[in-house]
DNA sequence: TAGGTAATTAGGCAATCACTTAAACATTGA
DNA sequence: TCAATGTTTAAGTGATTGCCTAATTACCTA
């Protein structure tokens, strides 16, 4: 939870996900697309890594990351949940998340 | 959207942010709640409302800070849907969200 | 095995962050 | 008006962040 929030800080780091929501690619490929070093993407690819938004699968001497989409998407929403509960839901979506919510007991208690 | 980031990036800013949902609260009921001194919490709210998360309004000595809601959970919303297009929606709640969606012609689009 | 490419680790530095105390500002009430 | 209370601003400090270059590790191929 903290180490996603803290890797969303970024800008850097939300534009290589964003990239990745689109297709998988290297290391090399992701740091290509920025103006800073190639450590320095490696770095923010480790803390997006530990934070669990990104998977990595060495292939050869190439190192494919993906999005790991679900660990964004539930702490974000369960986060979203937390903070803003039932009084004032989130906009439209909200009336059928609250539904699903009410079918499984609530653990979601921090 | 980068400074809402960066105010969700800080625990002790998450933390007001979860005090404020339940009820608006003075800037020293707030800083009663931590540790921190009062300045230090000063300077947590100034980052949540330069952001656009919470409210203040000045009553009397007294500051009343309140939760904004809306800019919470659209920012948040609206970042997962960006970057977790339709492709793989969120999870359990997709299925519902997907639903709902289908029913209405969808503006929901960022 | 040697040379080249991909990627990460290591070390160092400037900039930023979170916090502190002290001071200033604003409001209330005697 | 003066003192007390609530809050913010200012100034300074130690820790952390983000970046760089150089070195290292891992893999492929000739």
């Amino acid at each position: 939870m903290q180490r996603v929030f803290e890797a969303l800080s970024s800008p850097v780091r939300r534009k290589i996900l964003a990239y990745l929501a689109h297709a998988d690619l290297t290391a090399g490929e992701i740091a290509a697309k920025f103006e800073i070093s190639k450590p320095a993407v490696s770095q923010h690819l480790s803390v997006l890594e530990v934070a669990g938004l990104v998977t990595s699968e060495k292939k050869g001497q190439y190192v494919h990351y993906s999005l790991a989409p679900d660990q964004l998407t539930n702490t974000l929403n369960g986060y979203v949940q937390e903070v803003c509960p039932v009084a004032k839901p989130l906009k439209r979506e909200s009336a059928a998340l609250a539904k699903a919510r009410a079918n499984k007991p609530d653990d979601a208690g921090l």
